[in-house]
DNA sequence: CGAACCTTGACACAACCGTGGTAAGGTTGC
DNA sequence: GCAACCTTACCACGGTTGTGTCAAGGTTCG
């Protein structure tokens, strides 16, 4: 019985077994079906969804903001253009040539490696 | 006159008044103001707005959505906590070791350094 | 100066989100 | 086989979001 049941999950998840369905209705974690259809939670599951209770809980975000996040990660049109519009700074109208996003993830990937080496 | 009011921005970009002053509490478009505290909308602001209107439409988002893409920019932990958590394969439990999220950001330029290199 | 604009703040309201409950029916396991 | 669990599908309901309007007062500019 490495795996446990809605309810099971429930109690030691903090998640309450209507909102484990939600989460997975919003797409944010589906777990694995038995034979005859029943949500069925492993380690895996278990760990994902209570740190995503502490996620929500440290940032004070909800469900709508991390599908949200999702989207942003799988849809590489929506997260060009979401980049883009912040990159574009009001002073310089003649801004947003197309694909400029590249240039701004590699800028961004430039702060990441000199954050990272600070790090070591 | 190169700045218009906020009834005349409104005209022009497809908002109302109203909604200028909400994206301004939000936190998206701060127009700047007169000396007696008139919002001035220039070229600059009026393409931000004709923009976002777009991309609200075209995504189908909101601006709390836009609100939370610009904590997620501004937030170096937020964005660390979201990366780290959608990283995390609900395979290994053994995953989520710290500062996991700087490799992600690392193999995601690479991908975008691939996609780059198909689009000159 | 005075008309026409702007400011913030409040009340309002439909739509959606997070969350609970309940009903009708299928699954599990002793 | 049957008690105890699970499934989906609804109704409900307080809180937030997006949006309008109105009131009381300050600003702009011909």
């Amino acid at each position: 019985m490495d795996a446990l049941t809605i309810h099971e999950a429930a109690e030691t998840t903090g998640w309450s077994p209507r909102m484990l369905r939600y989460i997975e209705r919003v797409g944010l974690l589906d777990a694995p079906r038995s034979d005859g259809g029943y949500r069925l939670y492993g380690a895996g599951e278990l760990q994902r969804l209570r740190t995503l209770r502490e996620l929500l809980g440290d940032f004070d975000i909800g469900l709508g903001e991390m599908g949200f996040a999702q989207r942003l990660r799988t849809d590489a049109d929506l997260r060009g253009a979401v980049d883009a519009w912040f990159e574009a700074e009001p002073e310089r109208p003649e801004d947003v040539p197309e694909r400029d996003w590249l240039r701004f993830e590699q800028q961004k990937h430039e702060r990441l490696l000199a954050a990272a080496a600070q790090l070591t």
